[in-house]
DNA sequence: ACAATCAACTAAACCGATTTAGTTTTATAA
DNA sequence: TTATAAAACTAAATCGGTTTAGTTGATTGT
C-alpha cells in the first residue's frame, strides 16, 4: 500500500487539490464545497489512509503543530517526568512535542533553540542552563511563544513556570530545626542557577529565624558534573570531629542519593547521629533505609501549566492569563529525620 | 536580527540559489564552485548566521536526518534512559530524535508510527505494545528502516535488540535457588509481552534445574495498569499459611517497588522471612531497606547498539551487520536475597 | 580553424502541501 | 432584462529548500 498524496485524490475524484485540501482541513463548509464533493473526498481520503505530509504542511503554513522541549537531561527523572507530562497534555491539545537534552551545556541549548525555530516549532518550553540570556531575550523580542520551567531568569521579564524554591529549602530546613538539630549541613551545587541560589537562601532564611549563624563551612557547593567524586570529602568535612553536622539537607535528588550512600560508607547511623532531607525525590525514596523525607515537587502540575501558558499564548486566546507562576512544593516527612 | 534565506544569500552576493545550496551543502567541489565563489558564500552564511529550514529541505529531499524513537513511556527510567542514550548516540551521528511515548496503547502506536512517518523520519527505534504485528510487517515489507528495542515479535523477521531476559530471570532464580530458598513467588505482568514470556520461562527453567515443581499459584500475573491495586492480594496470596513463600522474584522495577512497599505494610522481614529479586532496577535501588538485588540492563548497550543498527541500515554501508542482538544482563547481588 | 571539452555557473522543476485570487454557472433582485 | 450575488469550484503562487538539465565563455586538441 504505496502512499497517497493530496494530487492523488484530487486526480481520482477529478477535482482541485485546493478542494481536497480544503475539506480535509474542514474548511470545506465555510468555502462552500457540496457536502457531496464533501463526502467523497472525505471518504476516499479515509480508505485509503491519507495523512498529509507534515513537511510540506508545515512549509507551506509556517506552522508545525508542534512544540518544543528542552531540558538538561532526558534521563534524569525529574526532567523525565515533566517530559511525560508535557507530552500528553500537549497531544490532547492537539500538539506535537519535539524534546532535545542540552546536558547543561549553554552552547548546545542555543544550537537546540535554534535546531528547533529551523524545525518551525511553534513554542518552547525550556529549563534552561541559565547562560542564555541572550537567546532568550532575542526570543521574547521576537515575540517567540515561550515558557521558562524549572530554572528561569529573574532579570528578565518571561513567562515562567517554577517552584518556590526559597520557601520549598526553607521548610526543609525548618523541619530539621523543630526536630532539636542545630548544626545543619547543606549539600548543594555551585551556584549558577537561580533555583540553586534560591535554595541556598532558604536554608539561610531558616537558621535565621531560628537565630542560628550562618556558618559557609557547613556549605558544601559541588560541581554538577562532577559531584560523585566531591562528595567524598564534602562529607568528611561536614563530619569533622568536634563540630560534626548532626542534620544535613541535600539540595537535588541526585546529591542525596550519592551522600547517603557516602553516609552509609562512613557507617553514620541515619538519622540518629546525622538526620537527612532532600530537596526533590526519586521513586525509591520510601523505601530507602530510612525513607527519605524530601520536599516533593508539583511535576505535574509544573508541566501542565507550562504547556497552559504555552498553548495559551502560541493560539492567543487568553490575554489574561497569569504567565509567571511559582509553584509550592510539599514537605513528604519520612523517617530520615528521626521523629519528635 | 531577522531569518536569512537561500534566496536572500543568493541575492545579495549575486549568484544563483543552486549555487549557495551545493556550497553550504558541501557539493561545492564537485560542482565546480570556484574557490572564491565558495569563499563568499561560506563566510556571508556564517556571518548572517544562517541555518536551513528543516522542512524545506526535508520535504525537497524527502529526508530529514531524523530518526523517531517510539517507546511505552517516557516517564519511566528505563526508557528514559534509553531515550538518553538514543539522543546522544543519535546527535553524534548527525540525526536528531523524535520521541513519542504510545503508553501502551497499540492504537497509539500506530497512529505514532505514522505520525512519524509523515514527517518524513527516516527510521524508527521501536519499544513495541507488541500488538502491532501488521504494522511492524509493513515497514517491513516497504524496506523502511526499523530496529526493534526492549521488545520484539519472535514470529517476525525483523532487527531487534533486546536483553537475555530468559537468562536473566534465570540468573535471578537461580541465585535466590542457590541461597536456598525452596518456594519461589514469581510477580510479573500479564502475559502478552514476549519479554515477560522469556521471563517466567526463565523462571521454570531454574526450578527444572533445581528439580522443583513449577507450581502455577505461586506466579503472580498483575494487569499492567493497575498492578497497584492487584499488589495486595497478590502478596497476600503468596504469603498464605502454611504455604507462605520464602522468596519472590519480580518481574519489573515497579513491580519490586509496590511489591516491597507491601511486604514492609505486612511487616514481613526482608530477607530474612521472604528475599526478594527485581528484574531490572530504579536508580536507589542500593540505599533500600534492604538493598534490593537486581538484574541490570544493559541500557547504554541497547540504546547505542540500536542507533548503530539503525543508522548503518539507513545509510546502507555495512550489510553484513549482525541485526539481531541479544545482549546480556548482570545480577547486581545486593543484600535483599540474604547471603550464605 | 573548428569541434570537443571543461570550468563556472544558472533557470526552472520539484517536494507536497496551503492559500489567494479568480472563474464559471446558476439563482436572485431591481 | 440586466446587473448582482451566491454557490461551487480551480489555477497558480507560495513556503524554502534541492536537484536536474542546461548555458556560456574560455581552453584544448588536432
Amino acid at each position: 500500500m504505496k502512499k497517497v498524496f493530496l494530487k492523488d485524490i484530487a486526480e481520482k475524484l477529478n477535482v482541485s487539490k485546493t478542494a481536497v485540501s480544503l475539506v480535509l482541513n474542514n474548511k470545506g463548509d465555510e468555502n462552500k464545497i457540496s457536502q457531496e464533493t464533501q463526502q467523497r473526498i472525505i471518504e476516499y481520503a479515509k480508505k485509503h489512509n491519507y495523512v498529509p505530509n507534515q513537511l510540506a504542511r508545515g512549509l507551506s503554513r509556517g506552522k508545525s503543530e508542534t512544540i518544543g522541549l528542552i531540558i538538561p537531561n532526558i534521563s534524569d527523572t525529574f526532567y523525565s517526568k515533566i517530559a511525560g507530562y508535557v507530552e500528553l497534555k500537549a497531544k490532547n491539545l492537539g500538539y506535537t512535542v519535539l524534546f532535545s537534552s542540552s546536558n547543561e551545556d549553554p552552547k548546545k541549548e542555543g544550537e537546540l533553540i535554534r535546531s528547533m525555530l529551523n524545525r518551525q516549532v511553534e513554542g518552547l518550553i525550556i529549563a534552561s542552563t541559565q547562560q542564555n540570556l541572550k537567546e532568550i531575550q532575542s526570543l521574547k523580542h521576537d515575540k517567540f511563544p515561550f515558557v521558562l520551567i524549572d530554572r528561569h531568569y529573574p532579570e528578565s521579564d518571561t513567562n515562567y513556570v517554577v517552584v518556590d524554591n526559597f520557601n520549598g529549602l526553607k521548610t526543609a530546613t525548618e523541619h530539621l530545626l523543630q526536630l532539636g538539630r542545630r548544626k545543619i549541613g547543606f549539600i548543594t551545587l555551585k551556584p549558577g542557577l537561580e533555583a540553586i541560589k534560591q535554595r541556598l537562601l532558604g536554608y539561610q532564611s531558616a537558621l535565621r529565624d531560628f537565630n542560628i549563624e550562618y556558618k559557609e563551612e557547613l556549605v558544601k557547593e559541588l560541581s554538577p558534573g562532577n559531584y560523585e567524586n566531591e562528595i567524598e570529602s564534602a562529607i568528611r568535612e561536614l563530619l569533622k570531629f568536634p563540630n560534626s553536622v548532626d542534620s544535613i539537607v541535600f539540595s537535588t535528588h541526585y546529591l542525596t542519593s550519592v551522600g547517603l550512600r557516602e553516609l552509609k560508607r562512613k557507617n553514620v547511623k541515619v538519622p540518629q547521629e546525622v538526620a537527612i532531607v532532600s530537596f526533590d525525590e526519586l521513586t525509591a525514596f520510601d523505601l530507602v533505609d530510612p525513607p527519605i523525607t524530601a520536599v516533593i515537587q508539583p511535576v505535574k502540575d509544573i508541566a501542565n501549566t507550562a504547556v497552559d501558558i504555552l498553548i495559551n499564548e502560541i493560539e492567543g486566546k487568553d490575554s489574561t492569563m497569569d504567565n509567571k507562576r511559582i509553584l509550592d512544593s510539599k514537605l513528604e516527612i519520612r523517617k530520615s529525620c528521626g521523629t519528635f
